[in-house]
DNA sequence: CTGTTAGCGCTTTCAC
DNA sequence: GTGAAAGCGCTAACAG
């Protein structure tokens, strides 16, 4: 019997072979013979010899091991992009560590501590809504560490980016309600502190413009991006005259705004159309008839971890954005029939 | 500049203080006066001084670390016990590993192997539904190395669990339907690899036996966890003759199908009531008169965790099992009103 | 192909 | 209150 952790040693001991050729028998060197490497195969899994990466890694500082810092992981846009990034990061042969901000920024200060004290390579990160000021960052971008800003962009000259064009993609739902018909368009924003839901107000906005419908302040309404928003949403939305259509550039205010609106028995599409932002399945089960712009999680979750690899491998860190395509689901028709 | 990173020797060579004592004054021990103290931690915010976890971990043997395995974490049961784990463990000092193994025993495999290469403490495990031996569990545990498993139980006599009575919660929904005026109630279950879905079945045949319905083998659909089960069982269910109520344990297909129904227009509950297992907040989205049996799944969580934290106190490793208690949500009557 | 040796960055006796 | 020295488990020159 063996009394804690079996190690290289005891195999070494145990077989009367150096525990150097032990360690290289067990990363399978080409410098080791053959049998030498099934004796100690063997013996280490007689002895239940589990290695200690730890020390590997404190030896060799490389780590293999990527961090993802989101805001939640409940989220389906996110647990999505983390498929993405743990394929492409398994297929590589690197373990990823997965860790939620909860929108939270001292929480996401803490983590990125965390994070650096166990030496991950790179960080892939979607920055929290309560991050305004990018310290806790730039400490580490200037001594060269790997940063990947995915959804949410963080100040796109100066970091590696990979996003969607949300101004476009904002432009095209508002341009399509307005095709369809929808003149008074309620607009759901999230947090003015991200550039994400600046953009995507701006580009509701020119598409208004565009097509010289006036741009209403009060027909703004800003939110967090928690459950219980949707309800004030809908409540603020009702209050307004002639509402015929919302678009919700944040999935939880859409998603649960249209639950509370059908709790009322205020059917959608009939009296308002919604279109907006949203990877949750759940919303086409409730609302089937909903136009929505869906991001490409996982690919963007691959994407950004292929950048990170590019950069790890060729030792570059060029600070370039991606910009990537969102789909327009147009799920039926909802155009406004009758012109009240 | 300095290449590479900041040690506490470089802060020794800096302040002409021996590493010992800064690597003291940097842990706060009380055996270090505090002038030298906060020369020190200046010196080491001024260097950029980030701590190497991998080499104190190696040197104490101890990580502060805790693994949690779980299928997926884009399923919402999940993600909410991961914020029950994630908040036990954090305010007891602890990191989070969170894995996923995707259902796959071999993944969940290997995962194991890394969070153990990694010194995890313990691990918080809900393992894979591909997993029905447990060979590559029993060897760590035979160490003395803590593992607690929940939500889906895993030998209970030989183990440490938490689960709830799936039995008798199975039982209770079957007969809440039953009272209801139900009388061909199909039950959706999941892989009977498991014995949660194994009790789930005999506690819809005890309810079925105890009012002396007849147990039909075609009213029993089986499929795995996925979304795309949901539409197959739906289609099944619509062949049958009278089907008038459905229980399903097994969220996934229970949201699919129902959203299969909708799309052809087979209103719920008018024709079909549905009742089941579900922690997803979009069940009551989809339809606002489901009943639904839902775990506590923060809270357990936060028991797994507790327990595993007393284990790794005082040095224990009794295999108790916890059952907690589910709630069973009622949100409307659902009563048959017609007879045909 | 295998052994010797040194050391990754940190903590922890043991001295003083 | 501080320093000296050893070592956690592993890997990687360098020899042979």
């Amino acid at each position: 019997m063996h009394k804690g952790k079996i190690t290289i040693h005891d195999i070494s001991k145990e077989l009367g072979i150096d525990s150097s050729t032990v360690s290289r028998a067990l990363n399978n060197s080409p410098r080791v013979s053959k049998k030498t490497k099934e004796k100690i195969s063997a013996k280490a899994k007689e002895l239940g010899y589990q290695r200690n990466s730890l020390a590997s890694k404190l030896r060799t500082n490389k780590t293999h091991t990527i961090g993802v810092i989101i805001p939640r992981i409940s989220r389906h846009f996110f647990a999505s992009a983390i498929a993405g990034i743990e394929e492409t990061a398994y297929d590589a042969g690197y373990d990823v560590i997965i860790c939620q901000s909860l929108d939270s920024y001292e929480r996401e200060q803490k983590l990125i501590e965390t994070l650096l004290a166990n030496r991950v390579d790179g960080i892939i990160i979607s920055i929290s809504m309560e991050t305004t000021n990018y310290n806790h960052l730039d400490r580490y971008k200037a001594n060269g560490f790997p940063m990947i800003f995915f959804d949410r962009p963080c100040e796109t000259e100066k970091n590696t980016n990979v996003i969607i064009d949300d101004f476009q993609a904002s432009f095209e739902v508002t341009e399509h309600l307005i095709f369809n018909g929808y003149k008074n368009i309620v607009h759901f924003s999230g947090p003015q502190t991200n550039l994400l839901y600046q953009n995507r107000c701006k580009g509701y906005k020119a598409a208004l413009k565009k097509h010289k419908y006036p741009i209403r302040k009060e027909y703004i309404i800003e939110s967090k991006l928690m459950e219980e928003d949707g309800i004030e949403n809908a409540k603020k939305a009702l209050n307004l005259p002639n509402v015929d259509a919302i678009y919700s550039a944040n999935d939880m205010a859409a998603i649960s705004a249209m639950q509370y609106l059908k709790s009322q028995n205020i059917k959608i599409p009939e009296q308002i159309a919604f279109a907006g932002f949203s990877n949750e399945p759940v919303s086409a089960v409730i609302e089937p008839s909903l136009t929505t712009v869906n991001q490409p999680s996982f690919e963007m979750g691959k994407v950004a971890t292929n950048i990170l690899f590019d950069q790890l491998n060729n030792n570059t860190r060029e600070n370039k954005t991606t910009i990537l395509e969102p789909t327009l689901i147009i799920r039926n028709s909802s155009s406004k029939t009758n012109n009240n």
